[in-house]
DNA sequence: CTCTGTGCAAAGCGTTTGCAAACGA
DNA sequence: TCGTTTGCAAACGCTTTGCACAGAG
């Protein structure tokens, strides 16, 4: 349970009830749509704007509170700034899972772009597929 | 150089002008927005119609001839389809690079997702940077 | 010749913006 | 109190749709 309040202030943004309901419901369930987080939101707010939910996920992707996640074929969702990891999509129910950050894979995308003077900053993997869930469901 | 008209009708579509043109391009440039495309192909074809460039990339995006590339903070990118590789991302000047996908990553990805149960499709790397041409200009 | 594809214009939606009121510090 | 944030409603721009005509096979 991390301390939202906080975060928020030291990013430079004032700690509103919306914005920390917003971060909240991101915590909580992984990864969310702009209109799934609106969503969840205005039940505990139902005076909640969406165009509140706009600015704010901007305001804090470029704090660096949130961090886009995009997806083939479907919209972006957001997640909190977290370690370097890799996503699991699953094709299926469209559920994104965390996976940390494989060291070997690591060094080498970094050997990789070093040798093409590329100057690394940071790494987005997707991996799709259908998560272990939805496989059964299928298999029946 | 890729026979478009060959790729098209084993895709189950007609060989157009529009389509062929789109492919070229996209071809030529590597990784496109619709907009780039559209403005790259109606210079060749004056009467294109924007709306034409949507339906035959949302068409070609099904018939796998084309793959969406989604880019953190941009508009997707749309390229040909490919052996599985890797996207050097210059946040600088905008460039997608491909490299070869590394066997060795390939295989620390696929044993992290056997391990989970999880059924493995396609893989989306993109490494978000700064390119060597880029690099210099800021150097300087 | 037949069916698909194109171009146009309108409709549809997701996203952004401006402003007065409300709120956090 | 003062600057920031919110909510509303309008504006905006990208994307999609319907339809008559043109074009590929």
């Amino acid at each position: 349970m991390t301390d939202y309040a906080t975060l928020l202030k030291d990013s430079g943004l004032k700690a509103t009830f919306q914005r920390m309901n917003i971060l909240e419901s991101i915590e909580h369930q992984g990864h969310m749509s702009i209109d799934a987080i609106y969503e969840k939101v205005v039940k505990i707010h139902p005076s909640l704007s969406l165009a509140t939910v706009y600015k704010n996920i901007i305001l804090m992707v470029e704090n660096t509170v949130l961090v886009e996640v995009p997806i083939i074929g479907k919209k972006a969702k957001y997640e909190l700034l977290k370690d370097e990891h890799i996503h699991l999509v699953c094709t299926q129910c469209g559920e994104v899972e965390d996976k940390p950050h494989n060291s070997s894979a690591d060094a080498i995308f970094n050997a990789m772009t070093q040798s093409e003077n590329f100057i690394l900053g940071k790494q987005q993997i997707n991996l799709y597929g259908v998560c272990s869930h939805c496989n059964i469901a299928i298999a029946s």
